[in-house]
DNA sequence: GCGACAG
DNA sequence: ATCTTGTCGC
């Protein structure tokens, strides 16, 4: 998977900002992925122990519709960027880039924990990662950054605008009978639309898609084991 | 100045 | 993000 938007992670908070924003003019939310076929679905997630700038970056392959776990792909490092609400792909970006470069069965779709344009200045997480990796990204976060939305009814599926700045930047959605929603949003290469049927669809049975609660149970596995040295 | 704040 | 204890419900 080649780069071409990169840059410096060894940034200020200033710059970052001037980083996303120029970023952002280059995303498409037009993008139709091929539905005649099955697709790769690939989830990122991170770990990391308090007071300890470890990190442990894990991304898993599945196939889509059918949720098979086809690879899994692991990469340890230090912490380059601290945790700071709106800046969060600074973080978490260089050691999963580190990953998908060297996966040779790169994926269609990639979920991200954490937002996509419901974010700030419209550029979270999955739309950062999107962009970089030239690849249909979904942001699914378990809470929210940015943005307003109505009830939902408690039923499976049920869905609800997420809204900020007049705009609509996601969607609620209640992946599983009376459990808290999940906030979903675009990332890059996709519509909300059908951002929002892969959740669900990755969603049978549990409040956080199979793929990332998948990928956060290995990355966690991946800690608890070489957490500490 | 105050409150909010993905992971 | 991670840690902890208890509770509710299938």
């Amino acid at each position: 998977m080649e780069i071409y938007h990169k840059h410096s992670w060894k940034v200020s908070t200033e710059e970052a900002k001037r980083i996303q924003l120029e970023l952002k003019s280059h995303l498409d939310f037009h993008f139709k992925i091929d539905p005649s076929r099955n697709q790769i679905i690939a989830a990122a997630d991170i770990s990391y122990n308090r007071n300890d700038d470890n990190l442990f970056a894990v991304v898993v392959l599945l196939s889509y519709p059918d949720l098979d776990v086809i690879g899994e792909y692991t990469h340890r490092c230090k912490a380059q960027f601290p945790y700071i609400p709106g800046f969060l792909s600074f973080r978490e970006i260089p050691p999963l880039l580190e990953i998908f470069n060297n996966i040779q069965n790169p994926p269609n779709i990639i979920l991200c924990d954490g937002q996509g344009i419901a974010h700030p200045r419209g550029f979270g997480l999955a739309s950062h990662l999107g962009l970089l990796l030239e690849t249909p990204a979904i942001g699914c976060a378990k809470s929210l950054l940015v943005g307003d939305y109505q009830n939902l009814a408690s039923s499976k599926g049920s869905t609800s605008p997420l809204k900020y700045q007049n705009r609509t930047v996601g969607m609620a959605i209640r992946t599983r009978e009376g459990v808290k929603p999940v906030f979903v949003s675009v990332g890059h290469k996709i519509r909300l639309q059908e951002a929002v049927k892969i959740v669900l669809r990755c969603s049978p049975k549990y409040r956080i898609p199979a793929p990332l609660r998948i990928s956060h149970r290995k990355v966690n596995d991946l800690r608890k084991i070489f957490g500490r040295d």
